[in-house]
DNA sequence: TAAGTGTAGTTAAACGTTTAACCAAGAATG
DNA sequence: CATTCTTGGTTAAACGTTTAACTACACTTA
């Protein structure tokens, strides 16, 4: 039941002139139109109901005005706000954002990279799977450029990242409870198979060394980015017997699990223990007491990864291009 | 700089066969076409890294594989799992799905109906504005097809639906709240203006009324779906000094509003007033105490509205469809 | 007056597929 | 032997735009 659509050509027909004016005039390349001409043409256009056909347009201009979204999963909550900065800078530019959930499996990520380039979106914005092993065939095929956003990865038609510098801002965070007087701090990280993981840590030593402070591996804690890890970490760190004095945790939710669980051993948080997130993911305002952290600029990421993208497909040129977002200490009532 | 990419020509040529033959391999639809060149084009189509084009495709089979999906806000922790579903579904049926973003505003929809009109979606799956008014421009003019998804509206080209009985839901889980023993039951509402909360007041009332306890006006507060209108609410009820043992909340955000209030004036939760939710979003299990909610089916949702679309575009004329999902009473800490 | 410059368009190719209609030759059938 | 089927393809149109190259005419300008 192919209905028809109603195209350039009826427009054309109806005001008695060629398909090129009638899609001269709608392009608003019409200087050599005379004025008559152009409002028959708008007049008609609007009175079929005419709407444009953006594959014929596509086909030839080989531009689609889509871009793909390709992230981890977009219910885990630090991903939606990228994903809203994204969509809110694409609606400006007049594109629309295909979104793509790889659970950080490589092969869908493959899969959805190779989708996207059938469908020939103009650039694909991508916080890359965690598990990423070394072939990165997807990748390294694809000849649509690539943005890399959150998570760090070399490779030829990457053309720009936006990411966070984690180790800065995790040693930041880890000054910030040495400021307050905490000297035993313990440590829950995420998983190190993750550049952020890594990134974190490190920043947490370098803030140790950097106020005498002896590392003390018994103090850390490597699992997950989850909250039940963080649940787990905290009593692996209280059943050891290790004194300690705040927890510094990879991200939120390993915090909030934590927290869950010194709750439950009667441990009062943050006079006995303080806690230490990292993300400010929307919870984090909402758990009782009100979550320490780092926020992380999620909008900002998304909304200047397509900004990015966008640049450079508009052909300024911009070569390689790395943009590192400023993190931010947000200090509530958990330290 | 345009680079070209490999065609189906490419293919034709270097294997000495025309296009079609090799588009109809590639397309399986090639019972008569002999094993030797099969094999042979599939061969080179390997070897080239031959990618099809889908706007070519598009142009001439009006199909595009995609769909779009129009919501009010992704960051809003309801939706994700709703896109969540619906991407599942989608890609397992070959589509992709274009993420929209209304936040709540009619012309906003309608710009995006008309630009995912455009863009050609073979179908449109819209939770529609709350705040949509009577002209409805975008939705009639559209002759893509469309499923609604949590909120119901009527409109020729509506060809489904996927709700819950938000009513009756309600009424169960009052109802649950007073098997518990509690009689002097608050409400704290959503805006009016949306069915939902309509519908979810109306089950507050069935619920009482079928167990003979008066409605009163003075334990309800109208509002909106966030957090802050809890907090607000909450201090309101308790300010007029009204007397009462429980609040039923239009949804989780407002529940976890409310209690950060009562926790804040030295109320115990459950055990002086009691807190239900409504939504069981993801933040539910993760407050203290763990909020007691009821669960809307979201994944499945959108899910299922997917697979309706993707139902009805294969032809399989189903005709206008509801499909009305199961709620779950999900009991936790907090009542 | 010859050449040039605007103005207001038109023509036709191109984008990369799909698909209906056609064809040729050999095999099967009556 | 004439006809019909089957196998293995080919041809060419169509999808709805955009755009480079062209035309035709009127008006300047030197």
């Amino acid at each position: 039941m192919k209905r028809r659509h109603t195209t350039i050509k009826d427009i054309a027909k109806a005001a008695g002139v060629s398909t090129a004016t009638v899609s001269m005039i709608l392009n608003k390349k019409d200087k050599n139109i005379s004025q008559p001409t152009r409002e028959r043409v708008l007049r008609i256009a609007k009175d079929i109901n005419y709407i444009p056909n953006s594959m014929a347009r596509s086909l030839v201009t080989s531009q689609t005005k889509t871009l793909g979204l390709i992230l981890p999963d977009i219910v885990n909550p630090f991903f939606p706000e990228i994903a809203r900065g994204a969509e809110d800078r694409a609606r400006e530019a007049g594109y629309s954002i295909i979104i793509c959930n790889t659970d950080d499996n490589v092969d869908q990520e493959n899969k959805y990279i190779q989708m996207l380039t059938e469908k020939m979106v103009d650039g694909i914005i991508l916080t890359h799977s965690a598990n990423r092993n070394d072939e990165m065939s997807g990748l390294e095929n694809s000849r649509i450029p690539i943005i890399l956003i959150d998570r760090d990865y070399d490779s030829p038609n990457v053309l720009g990242k936006v990411l966070v510098d984690n180790s800065r801002a995790s040693r930041d965070g880890v000054n910030y409870l040495i400021g307050k007087g905490y000297r035993r701090i313990a440590y829950i990280a995420g998983p190190l198979n993750t550049g952020t993981a890594r990134d974190r840590l490190e920043g947490y030593r370098t803030a140790l060394a950097e106020n005498g402070i002896d590392y003390d591996e018994r103090l850390v804690r490597v699992g997950e980015y989850r909250s039940k890890w963080g649940y787990e970490a905290a009593a692996s760190l209280l059943d050891d017997g290790m004194d300690f004095e705040a927890i510094f945790c990879g991200n939120d939710a390993i915090a909030i699990g934590a927290m869950k669980r010194l709750r439950e051993r009667g441990i009062a948080v943050p006079d006995d223990i303080a806690i230490m997130g990292f993300d400010d993911i929307y919870i984090a305002s909402m758990v009782d007491p009100e979550l320490t952290t780092i926020k992380q600029p999620n909008y900002s990421m998304g909304y200047e990864a397509v900004n990015m993208m966008i640049d450079s497909i508009q052909g300024n040129k911009i070569g390689k291009r790395n943009l590192i977002l400023d993190t931010e200490l947000v200090v509530r009532k958990s330290s």
